[in-house]
DNA sequence: CTATTTTACGCAAACGTTTGTGTAAAATTC
DNA sequence: GAATTTTACACAAACGTTTGCGTAAAATAG
């Protein structure tokens, strides 16, 4: 009962006295098959209900025909955004997507990265863990011929296939925006020290700043581990400044959604008070009443779907028979600034 | 180059002139063969760096440890949090999950389901498109001992393994808590009629007005099909009656929104002139300024992981030498009214 | 009518593993 | 020391498909 009786080649095969073979072949047309053999072995088929197994095709060739994709944490909709860039490039080229979240826990990553392995997926992407600073068990898979493409949390190595976001462009323009507004107080809330993201953010703001001719003044640049209770803290602590800042950058939009609170509790308005420029993970700005001056996109989508191709790019070149070791595949897209500010 | 040289079976059988059957069974510790041809075997295995081939075990087994889960839209947060339930309930089973959104389409659905039978996942869990009203393409899974278990947006068959969301409680709590609060005139904005979760939400709607003595005014029920022009329309229609509802449960939170905005467009105060019950589906309101009274939590990720349970029952039992057709799996999880109410 | 080509198919190996059965040699029994 | 048991392994089949090679029979050529 538990076995499934699906047909096979074999049975069709055997019920018209001919080899597995020649029954393949006609299958496929093959022109060294008569033509009467193949419309009978092609009726058959019909009549069982023939399907071939494509797991025991896939065994033979060596492929899974799916590819696995590693992100933190899918209830932030830049990752499920993600995700479903993957899902809509891997179905244009027939793959399936496995997904594993590691939840910014390295260790789970190294524990997917393993079960990825197991399965034989062609191939990987991955959004990186805030933890994760070694890559030895992404190396690993190279043993496996499995190729890697990392997107938007990409590790901080030159040797590896990836797709970025560039945040000068984005916070250029949004630093540069909160100048022609007028501001020349310009805070910073950044993100935990060990993100590369965080380095980042503040290489660039620094740069803006100059850019613009502002000074940089330590006292408005705060940290927050990202937890609620640290975002108020940092917000908290600029707010209460002697000259606390007009407009502040804030890590992402969580923890903006923490400051405007605090904000709001500390009796001030946004936009008025005080401004922010955020990085876009939320969709929904457009329903919120304080909303942030603007928001720079890093287009997890496009990322994503890009990282996808580079990973198929990666996988048809090596079942090339001359297969020759593709140059790196290397992409920065650009952030942008989404303008929020209310229509007069 | 192309040709990967991984380390079989057979590669150590050789180095060790025995046959592959004993390097398999000297592999699995198995009595039958010599202490020292195992040492040797598993000597020769850690030096080859040998790791079995997954795939050629799962291919025999007809086995693929994987489960293929199919959702309307990974970007709405009620379903990206079903997702992680699945992943948590597989990583603990050992399976992998393949991922299908058919975004409300039930072409892709079809679509999805084929794929999914190819790649011979082992069973299926699905969360109906709206459009879906034949369940054909999943009857055809049985062909191939593919287990299939509904959540959420379940079939309206009874034939079928299925975990759903009784509305009638969180409902039920939610007019009883307007009502306590003063509220006679309740409206209702429901979804489109082609949903089962709408005609479900309209009985219960009358079912507990009934409860609670109140009239039912076929003018205070509206209906939208979820997109923004249409929901503006709906809760227009509803402000703009000569006796507007005080209070209106809305089809979810998507809408809602919209509504909100509607109503502050028109110089209302949410919670004041007017009041709103919605679905949970969206974990931001705790941020914003105008809010439900109260949500009905529908429990994604418990409805999820728990269907992947029965999944793995389903799956378990059929691999079992005696299977026995086992019992339809279904089970219905009470809805529960979140108060959003802030507290004075 | 023989020699060559073409047609149409079968055989067997391969992918990597597991497992039932067979069988020498070694160990035990009486 | 012959009969029996145990030990320790090899062989082969199986999962479902594809594909290179070999080869009868049929068709064509000369």
């Amino acid at each position: 009962m538990s076995r499934n009786n699906l047909p096979t080649i074999k049975e069709i095969a055997k019920r018209l006295n001919v080899s597995a073979s020649t029954v393949s072949r006609a299958l496929h047309d093959h022109p060294s098959i008569g033509l009467v053999t193949t419309m009978r072995v092609h009726k058959v088929a019909k009549e069982l209900g023939y399907e071939a197994n494509k797991m025991a095709i896939y065994f033979k060739e060596r492929k899974t025909y799916t590819i696995g994709v590693i992100i933190p944490d899918l209830s932030e909709p830049f990752f499920s955004a993600a995700l479903t860039g993957v899902e809509d490039s891997a179905e244009a080229s027939n793959y399936n997507v496995i997904i594993g979240q590691s939840l910014d826990n390295f260790e789970r990553e190294k524990k997917i990265v393993e079960n990825m392995k197991d399965h034989r997926v062609d191939g990987v992407l991955v959004s990186l863990t805030k933890e994760t600073s070694t890559y030895d068990h992404f190396d690993s898979l190279k043993k496996y011929n499995i190729p890697v493409v990392f997107f938007d949390r990409v590790p901080s190595r030159k040797d590896i296939n990836y797709v970025a976001c560039n945040l000068v462009s984005g916070m250029l323009q949004a630093i540069t925006k909160l100048v022609n507004m007028g501001h020349t107080r310009i805070g910073l809330i950044n993100g935990p020290a060990k993100l590369a993201a965080t380095l980042q953010r503040l290489e660039i703001y620094i740069r803006c700043l100059k850019e613009n001719s502002l000074p940089v003044d330590q006292d408005i640049i705060v940290s927050t581990t990202l937890g609620k209770a640290d975002n108020l803290k940092a917000i908290n602590k600029l707010i209460s400044l002697e000259e606390p800042p007009t407009a502040v950058i804030v890590f992402n939009d969580y923890v903006l959604l923490d400051c405007i609170a605090a904000v709001k509790t500390a009796g001030l308005v946004v936009n008025k008070d005080i401004s922010f420029i955020s990085f876009a993970n939320l969709p929904i700005w457009e329903y919120m009443d304080s909303v942030p001056l603007a928001s720079i996109e890093q287009f997890a989508y496009k990322q994503s779907s890009m990282a996808a191709g580079f990973l198929f790019e990666l996988i048809n070149n090596a079942a090339k028979p001359n297969a020759t070791e593709l140059p790196l595949l290397q992409h920065i897209i650009d952030s942008e600034m989404i303008d929020y500010t209310p229509a007069k």
